[in-house]
RNA sequence: UCCCCGAUAGCUCAACUGGUAGAGCGAGCGGCUGUUAACCGCUAGGUUGUAGGUUCGAGUCCUACUCGGGGAGCCA
């Protein structure tokens, strides 16, 4: 049935010819005698011109009072115009209406985000999301791509497990039977035993924790690729995940320049995301933290943000007089508009300003051998413009499986991958503990039960080799690539603390 | 779990210190031959989240609850 449709995408080829195109009206502009159809046909927008003379009365009127999102064919000729979305439009010659839909409830004006969530399965057809889902897809086939392509195996761990990878508390709990199990928030311990069989493997699916996570960095389900690899030491990770961010953005850039646009995301940040990345130790991360560059970056900022909280005041009361004064009706909507956008972004610059000194105070009084908050992260982040790596954090920090440095038996060989601009973490990584007495005494240590980790012991007994990996989050880097405030506008039906919409 | 903010028409928001609930979008009708979240005119649309309280009078003040947003801790 497709093969009679002509795909929007593919216009370019079919000028001057006549086509029929399948597809949803996403919007609709209706004149005396000549109307203007937005046909969405999941490849693309094309504007459809309508004139009386060539559809006839009836037809016209029944295009006039269609409703956004009804389903629809029209036939017409191609033409080149520049004032057409995609440089395209459609002579309509003919149109046939599949199926109406009166009462579509998401309109094109502006929604909240909580009407939003509650209407996904719609809201997936509007631009914004259709440019993200465009954009997951290149970034998954390109997380494929770079590892199908440097000789990595696929390996599909199970996403209901007994053993833990993490901290208990965040693990959701399946009823297996009767046995109490749950829902893997990391393939990893599996990976490992794998890279043992293929030497490089790695895992891709979703990730489950249950973690109480409010925020908009965070889900409770999330996709996670996790590459092992045997006879790898810490540079070699650092190499291999510098690469294989900087080939998924270099990707992004190829195949969706027209999404990106859509989105605005600035393309030139996106092209410095280059190796090598920047490297920090987190000794000098907690340095650089509770020091005076610290100090005066942050005020910097604090200074720039009341600045900003100046200027958007005096914007919005020049906006209330002028709202007051006497002009149009269509004018006063367009500034009631912009006072709403505006209200908004004063409101997040009052949060950052009251946040500010809260950030500037945990900086400075960081003790060496806590975890880095999400503040630090953001500070770091912030003050780069290329991911950041920090490596060799404390031990009493980290997991029980991440290997001691031989030359610092306080810290361990990890790493976290920190994305620019104040984005955050979205790599996390270490070489693993290879040694078995060692590994039994960090399993000890943490107060983990041994007999648990029975499999996962076998792999030091048996021919035990260095060997290390990482974890990305999929969501978090796609959020990060199209500059999006929350990673939940990146996964096409998200789970969050508490809240499962559809 | 803690802190802050919010809930008014289908949607997005107004309503100065308590005094008759408004506008745009969407819907319906009409007008307009090149529109770009088109525009112009008219019409319909409300027990102001729930339950109490203060008051001559509550959308507005107080208490509790429900739901939502933002932030913190923790993380990819």
């Amino acid at each position: 049935m497709t093969d009679s449709f002509t795909q929007i995408c593919d216009l370019a080829d079919f000028e001057d010819k006549e086509v029929t195109l399948a597809g949803w009206l996403y919007n609709s502009r209706a004149s005396g005698k000549i109307q203007f159809l937005i046909l969405r046909d999941g490849t693309g927008l094309c504007q459809c011109v309508v004139e009386k003379g060539p559809v006839g009365d009836e037809l016209f009127e029944q295009l006039k009072h269609l409703a956004q999102e009804s389903s629809l064919t029209v036939t017409g000729t191609v033409r080149a115009d520049q004032r057409s979305v995609g440089g395209y439009e459609l002579a309509v010659t003919d149109a046939k209406v599949i199926s109406p839909a009166d009462g579509y409830p998401i309109t094109p004006k502006s929604h909240g985000i909580d009407f939003l969530l509650k209407h996904r399965h719609l809201h997936l057809r509007s631009q914004h999301q259709w440019c993200i889902g465009k954009i997951r897809h290149t970034v998954i086939d390109a997380i494929r791509r770079f590892f199908n392509d440097n000789g990595f195996i696929l390996i599909d761990t199970p996403i209901i497990t007994a053993t833990a990878g993490e901290e208990v508390q965040t693990l959701f709990e399946v009823d297996y039977f009767g046995e109490p199990l749950h829902l893997a928030q990391t393939g990893q311990l599996y990976v490992e035993a794998a890279a043992m069989s293929f030497g490089k493997v790695y895992c891709f699916g979703p990730t489950f924790r249950a973690e109480k996570s409010k925020t908009r960095r965070h889900l409770t389900e999330f996709w996670m690729v996790e590459p092992e690899i045997a006879f790898i030491n810490l540079e070699g990770l650092l190499e291999l995940a510098e690469n294989f961010v900087a080939f998924i953005a270099a990707q992004v850039l190829q195949n969706n320049k027209n999404e990106l646009g859509t989105l605005g995301v600035d393309v030139a940040t996106l092209k410095k995301i280059k190796p090598p990345f920047y490297r920090l130790t987190y000794t000098e991360t907690v340095n650089i933290l509770t020091g005076q560059k610290t100090k005066d970056f942050l005020a910097g900022q604090l200074k720039g943000l009341h600045q900003e909280k100046q200027q958007l005041e005096n914007k919005i009361g020049e906006l209330e007089k002028q709202q007051a004064g006497q002009i149009k009706q269509w004018q006063k909507d367009k500034i009631a508009a912009e006072l709403i956008e505006l209200r908004a972004v004063l409101a997040e610059t009052n949060t950052r300003i009251e946040n500010n000194p809260k950030h500037a105070k945990l900086a400075a009084e960081f003790q060496w051998g806590k975890d880095l908050g999400g503040s630090d992260e953001t500070i770091i982040s912030q003050m780069h413009d290329k991911p950041v790596f920090v490596t060799h954090y404390p031990k009493q920090a980290k997991a029980f499986y991440m290997k001691t440095d031989g030359d610092n038996e306080e810290v361990v060989l990890n790493f976290d991958l920190l994305a620019p601009a104040g984005f955050g973490e979205i790599i996390g990584g270490s070489i693993r503990e290879d040694d078995y007495d060692l590994l039994v005494a960090r399993i000890n240590e943490q107060n983990l039960d041994i007999e648990n980790y029975n499999w996962y012991l076998d792999l030091r007994k048996y021919g035990s080799v260095p060997h290390g990996g990482f974890g990305l989050g999929v969501e978090r880097t796609i959020a990060w690539l199209t500059d999006q405030k929350h990673i939940r506008q990146c996964i096409p039906f998200p789970r969050m603390m508490d809240k499962v919409y559809i």
